[in-house]
DNA sequence: TGACATACCTAGCGCTGTTATGTATATTGC
DNA sequence: GCAATATACATAACAGCGCTAGGTATGTCA
């Protein structure tokens, strides 16, 4: 119900890939799929992730030290690679935060501004928080 | 004080370009320049753009429909592009606006959950609003 | 006259999502 | 048993866009 996944641009893509990767490990280690199916759990359907944009996007916070990787065998009996947050990424995520929080005020407040309202009343309860891979 | 201008990451500058020059062009008509003082006023000082990435939008955002220029000699006998937006424009400002809200709600979900609080507690009075150009 | 703010513009660079594709294993349905 | 699907990882070519740096020109003020 109202369930509907919603075409988010690339841009905003770019911007919130960072901050929510490394907001989702800061909760618990995780892996690619799992993250992919956290994304859309923490917005209610609305964002859907490929898996061609998470790996790339990974890997760089890897490379920039934000995240460790390491290779575990699940109990399933599948090769899964885990990533854990570092203090550099932790540093990094707070960082990140401010400058969103910074953003979204100043587009608050003109929103607010304008006569169009915004584009519906939203559910506002529903948001199925964590509950394990 | 505390009006330190931040540096906000290229990605979140792209993702909010569309939708601040957009929202600003639907208070009244502006041009670059005067553009660009709103956007400092409307973050309170915290966000700065370049004239070379705002002037690329301005293009790019008329190129797709979005906003309409007409030349004008303003009172200082100066010459200024000014800009309108198009229905197309409100449309697509209601589209973007949307998205935001999905992606800042999705955002504000794990962020609130999370152990670190953010970073400062935010003056949340003194925000500069339209007082005109 | 010189310094600064105003006011516009563009080129080359690098980063990053998109789309498409490839590989492999576990689970489920028939 | 076998096919379809979900799980799970990865990369390559392409295109869009901000960044940096540069350019031109006029009005204002000391």
């Amino acid at each position: 119900m109202t369930g509907e996944t919603m075409k988010i641009n690339k841009d905003l893509i770019a911007a919130s890939s960072t901050p929510l990767v490394l907001a989702i490990l800061s909760e618990k280690d995780s892996y690619g799929y799992a993250i992919l199916k956290r994304v859309q759990e923490l917005s209610g359907g609305r964002m859907e992730w490929t898996d061609g944009m998470l790996y790339p996007v990974l890997h760089r916070l890897e490379r920039l030290g934000y995240i460790r990787a390491r290779w575990e065998v699940a109990e399933s009996g599948r090769l899964r690679k885990y990533y854990g947050i570092t203090p550099q990424g932790l540093a990094q995520l707070s960082e990140e935060r401010k400058q969103w929080e910074a953003v979204e005020e100043t587009l608050r407040g003109i929103w607010s501004a304008l006569a169009i309202p915004p584009p519906a009343s939203r559910p506002t309860s529903a948001t199925p928080l964590p509950e394990g891979i």
